[in-house]
DNA sequence: ACCCTTTGTCCTCTGAGTGGAAAAAGTCGG
DNA sequence: CCGACTTTTTCCACTCAGAGGACAAAGGGT
């Protein structure tokens, strides 16, 4: 099957293609309402739409007490494909035009394995949910990568976590596999995109979204639109110092907030803590699996364990120390916490909020939600898709 | 005389008159180099930009090799009043609409007089102004005050250090003793505006202007556009926690930044350690003057007081702390260093410097200038009037 | 003086966009 | 089932911003 091959020509169709992303199949009436164009205009533009194939015909829509309108949807057999590269796993999902999650896999897979071996298993993944019938081709891909990025060209830059990743095309290379445009952008700026499209940001002009996995990053959003700073190194969070002099960190500097509290962190003092024989619970887990990690802390403390409640409850304080900086800084409207450690939950969302309403201004926080994102494993892929759709509906 | 009535009719005008701003005067084939359309839809424009009077004729441009073109301005009697209301001081000049600051008065004052007596004091410098021929009347008016503001009303909102302030409608009232338009500002971002104008941070996108005053502030600038939060408290970097369980701070937490480092703070350091015998040069100074400023400080400092070094040395590593974790946050393309400490020059630079790169990642700090605004004390005043030009020169 | 370049003016043409009129396709009450 | 009223959609004439070419005006260099 012939894949999208057209644009929009000029910004109204631009416009439109957004409207009916965000709002879903509407009728000529109602996207009159929200375009201010007058009806002829619209309709030409409609039409034009229509030709291209983007947009088709999708019967008629419910009265509004006189002549029902037709309706109008975009094409539905675009497809989508939104990839989160994580640091220890790789995420590949199917979206329609609308960013629906189709399908979604999932799999564990350390990002130091290197560009070449990752790019084949996302292939393979993207290769097994189009043979599920979910597509037939991709129209165009968004890939979130665990490290800053040069945006323009979709290279990573000097990423500390994945070394052998710098400078590597991914954007050019992933573009020729799939046959599509690709947009490529740091993970956490994903993760905002995908809970500012869909998730509890919607209609949030200026918020930050702090992602707690592996490693601590943060996507900062402004008037709607992502802040990537001058090299795409913004919000890159986790070495920000949060106890001076405290713990010494993989970059070389001591009490950085990763060093105190991240997924990798957290597993170390989980280990430490069972060895030392203060948490029977995480004694007796580490026994059965031979490991810990997050989740083995997640449920330990949900079993009522005292030192994996302390864990979590230090953890969120030292997160919620560096956020109420940058809450006073930044002065936003929204603070979403999302990442692996989600699972951590309630626990972890109090000690976050005690922390940043203690210590900044009542004007910045009088009125800041701190809620977990909502779209949980999701949220990357969605942003992936999000993100090239937002190229592709753009003029050319 | 009548003052500016017009405003541009589009978006061209604005465009066009924002280039004389910045530019100074043109010729239309300058203009038509920069604006990318027809040299008759030019011609248009411009030419009703001269039946507004916003715009004049301005003799012979220099030959390009062919015919020699006919240069236009901005009316030489256009003037711009910049108010910069500081914690001590107020500060007014009166600029033509190129923004070149043609008189400048200063006067120390106490904001918390209240805005009623300070506002008398503005008008009557800007009535001193006037009566020495630099103006005839304002065409418009920007005020930058010291503390947050809801910008849309140009209303203080919650001021720490200015209680009396909160709710005042300074825009309206300005507005109606000047006669003319107003806009309100943090002086913070009064400063970035002025440094992006006419400073260090002409044709950056995305910086940081770190005033040190009586207080600490941040403006904060993404892609040419001042960031202001959903508050308007956006920048209030005073109170981040710079050393966990330091000192009491008026905000009621500890170890805020500006317990520890700014002009209040450091006056009442020097003070301590004239009293404790530390110093002899800054005791030799109290005893003179009865009481001690960063100024002293400053003098103290270049006379080899090592005391007086240490203060700023330690300051300014404080500071860079704070600005390290704004700058991996952040990723700015420059830092400007600015306010009433400036006179502490190099010394505090090379403190905040070294901090700086010693906490940030090198992928952030690589390429950062870390500089003192060059515009001083007129900085505010500069961007107070950059700000209501941007108004006026705006479609209404 | 002659030729070339640049600037400024004039005029026509195109295409985007508006707004009104009328046709088409409904709902709703009697 | 009919007629009155609404809303949607199409059609068309009209306006206006803007492009671009032709040409005149005004300079420089040789």
């Amino acid at each position: 099957m012939r894949r999208m091959t057209a644009r929009p020509a000029n910004a109204h169709q631009a416009r439109l293609l957004k409207l009916l992303r965000d709002s879903g199949p509407s009728s000529r009436a109602q996207l009159g309402d929200r375009v201010d164009l007058s009806r002829s205009k619209l309709a030409v533009e409609v039409d034009r739409l229509l030709e291209t194939g983007l947009v088709v015909a999708d019967g008629l829509a419910a009265s509004r007490g006189g002549r029902r309108s037709h309706n109008v949807r975009l094409a539905p057999t675009l497809r989508f494909l939104g990839v989160d590269i994580g640091a220890t796993s790789v995420d590949v999902a199917v979206t329609n035009a609308e960013l629906e999650v189709l399908g979604h896999l999932s799999q564990p897979m350390d990002v130091r394995e290197g560009p070449v071996a990752v790019f084949e298993q996302v292939l393979s993944m993207a290769a097994k949910l189009r043979a599920s019938g979910l597509a037939e081709g991709f129209d165009g891909a968004g890939i979130g990568v665990p490290g800053p990025v040069r945006f323009p060209e979709g290279v990573p830059v000097a990423p500390p976590i994945m070394p052998g990743w710098d400078g590597f095309p991914v954007r050019e290379a992933l573009s020729q596999e799939l046959g599509c445009p690709v947009m490529v952008d740091n993970d956490v700026n994903l993760m905002a995109m995908g809970e500012m499209h869909a998730g509890v940001a919607r209609s949030v002009g200026d918020f930050l979204c702090v992602k707690i996995g592996t490693g601590i990053g943060c996507g900062i959003v402004v008037g709607g639109e992502v802040h990537r700073g001058t090299t795409g190194s913004a919000g890159d969070i986790g070495h920000i110092q949060a106890v001076p002099g405290g713990r010494p960190c993989a970059c070389g500097n001591r009490g950085c907030l990763e060093a105190h509290f991240s997924g990798a962190a957290l597993a170390r003092d989980a280990l430490e803590a069972a060895e030392e024989g203060r948490s029977a619970e995480l004694a007796s887990r580490l026994a059965t699996n031979g490991t810990l990690t997050s989740v083995d802390v997640a449920a330990a403390a949900a079993a009522g364990d005292a030192t994996a409640i302390d864990l979590i409850r230090e953890g969120g304080t030292r997160t919620g120390q560096v956020i109420a900086g940058l809450v006073s800084f930044f002065n936003p409207g929204l603070v979403v916490i999302g990442g692996g450690v989600t699972g951590l939950g309630h626990t972890l969302l109090a000690a976050i909020r005690t922390q940043v309403y203690r210590q900044s201004l009542p004007l910045a926080t009088g009125n800041l939600p701190i809620v977990l994102g909502e779209l949980g494993p999701n949220a990357g892929v969605i942003g992936a898709a999000r993100l090239i759709s937002d190229h592709l509906f753009s003029p050319a």
